[in-house]
This record gives C-alpha cells, structure tokens and sequence, in this order.
DNA sequence: CTTGACCCTGTAGCCAACTTTAGGCTTTAT
DNA sequence: ATAAAGCCTAAAGTTGGCTACAGGGTCAAG
C-alpha cells in the first residue's frame, strides 16, 4: 500500500502542494496521516479521492459542491442515488443557461463584426461602436458592406 | 438638456451609485462636472456612454476592454476601423473557446446523468459517483446500450 | 557541516467588479 | 427643528481558488 509525502502526491496529480494545504484547510482532503515528523502523509485511498475532486473539478463543479459529492461518496448508503442525481442535474442546469448565455453574446458580436467595414480608415463611423450605441438591439442591416 | 444626479442616473440605468463611483476611479466614466456643493452630475452624453457600458458589458467585454473600446469612441478619428473589429473578434474568439468547453463539459454531465437511476436507493453503487472515481477519461461507451 | 530539497504554520496577496463601512456634509420634507 | 434621504471621501471587505511569503524545522548527500 503506497504512501505519499505531499509532495508526491502533488507531483503525481500536477497541482501545487498548496492546493492540497488549501482542500485540507477547506474539508475535501485530509491527509491520511502525520509522520513523527508532522510531515502529512496521505494514501492510495486519498489520491482516489483528489482524483475524483479533479474530475469533479473538470466537469464544473465548484469546491463547495464536491464537498457535498464527497458526503455523499464517503456514506453512500446514507444518501439516495436520487440526491447525487439532483446535484448533477442542477449543475447540467446552470451549465445550459451559461452555454445559452454565451451563445446570444457570440450572436450578438458575430452580428457586430459582420457589419463592420474593418478597413484602415479612421472609427468615425465604425459600425461597432454604432451598434454599441443604439438603445435599439444590435446591427440591423450593414450600411454598406 | 437633462441633468442627473448620481443617484438618479443610477436608477434610471439600474445600477448601484456605487457602481458608478467606480467606474469613474476607473476611468471608464467621468461625471460631467460638480456643483458647487460637490455633489457630482451628469449629462446625457455621460448617460449614452454609461449605456455604452453596459452593452459592452452584456456582450462579455471586461472593465479594462471597454476601457480600449471608450478611448476609441471618445477620440475615433485616432483609430482605425480596423482595430475595433480586431478588439471584437478577438472576444468573438475567447467565447467560442468559452463555448466550446462548456458544451464538453455538458455532454459528460449529460451521460453521467442519463446513466444514473436516479431512484430513491442508496447512493453504494451510483454511478455517477463511480464515474468520478474511474481512473481514466469520462465516459467512453456505455456498457451495455 | 553545510547545502539544498522538502516539509511545517500562519498570514497576506491576487483577480475582477464591485459592495460595505465609517464618518461626515447637504437637501428636502414634516 | 429635526429626521430622512441623498451625497461626499477613503479604505476595507467580498467571492473563489488558489499562490506567495516569512520564518523555521527535517533530512539525505557530498
């Protein structure tokens, strides 16, 4: 059964030794142990652990909700399949709504772009900083190409 | 020509009169001037600008772009149209990016949802648990259908 | 025996875009 | 006359997820 000196285990997962400080400090990860020496060690059960908090990580999830996801994991029985679902399915929300938001934006500078002539001559009259400026949404129709 | 308080401009735009106050330490927009009591005003084309601001907020620009973006409004003729369609497309860029690893980000949601029963059984064997916890990328097929 | 890599704690700093607090004027309404 | 509402400045606090620093102990190599 292999130990980890923090530094291992950082090195192994490529984050900073902080990092792991911080999650200890923030209740995601514990160190498995101390040596004599107060130096932290942590087993191959605690680097299940931070990997699971790094996939967690990748797919969106704040800390604060993959404390929830590791309540959850260390006393599954306690807690039904339901719950992990609705925290997944919360998160498949805010993620929709940011994707949508992020699409009206990419409409809307597309839009903005599209109608701007681009040339070397002075923003006078640059279409960009006019469709900025109607109260009115967006570019209707280019001015002239 | 209409004249606002701090206050008023800030309810008429719907943002805080602190907002505004710093967006002036900022640079982004100056009070038309004071009265002699020291109370700051504001024109109406310190409103338009302030308008400006927020649409190019909506539209993803930081503080510190809009900032590019005013110091070409204010002074045009200094700038090339062609900086300013420069300024947008590169933001059109950042959010497509934006979009690109939400959607990712969605899709693995998306499986590790559907997959999961969701019932009101102990969270032992849930999957999307699980799929936290296996050592390699996401989910690559599913099992059996 | 000392250098350097590694570890410890605790605190402070970073980023953006504000908000809050503290302390104090001015104006408006009663 | 007074109280509420609105304005002023300057500075500190907020959020999340760390990173950096100060000051010091531990440990293997040369």
């Amino acid at each position: 059964m292999p130990q980890y000196r923090i530094g291992e285990l950082a090195n192994e997962l490529d984050c900073s030794v902080e990092a792991l400080r911080y999650y200890e400090r923030e209740g995601l990860l514990q160190a498995t142990g101390r040596s004599s020496n107060g130096y932290r060690y942590y087993n191959e059960a605690a680097r299940q652990q931070l990997h699971f908090i790094f996939r967690a990580k990748a797919m969106g999830f704040s800390l604060g909700e993959i404390r929830d996801l590791l309540s959850i994991r260390v006393e599954p029985a306690a807690k039904a399949c339901a719950d992990v679902k609705a925290i997944a399915e919360h998160k498949l929300d805010v993620v929709d709504h940011k994707i949508s938001e992020l699409i009206a934006v990419r409409e809307a500078l597309h839009k903005v772009v599209d109608a701007c002539c681009g040339g070397d001559v002075p923003a006078n009259h640059c279409t960009i900083l006019q469709a900025l400026e109607t109260p009115n949404e967006g570019t209707r129709e280019p001015k002239h190409g």
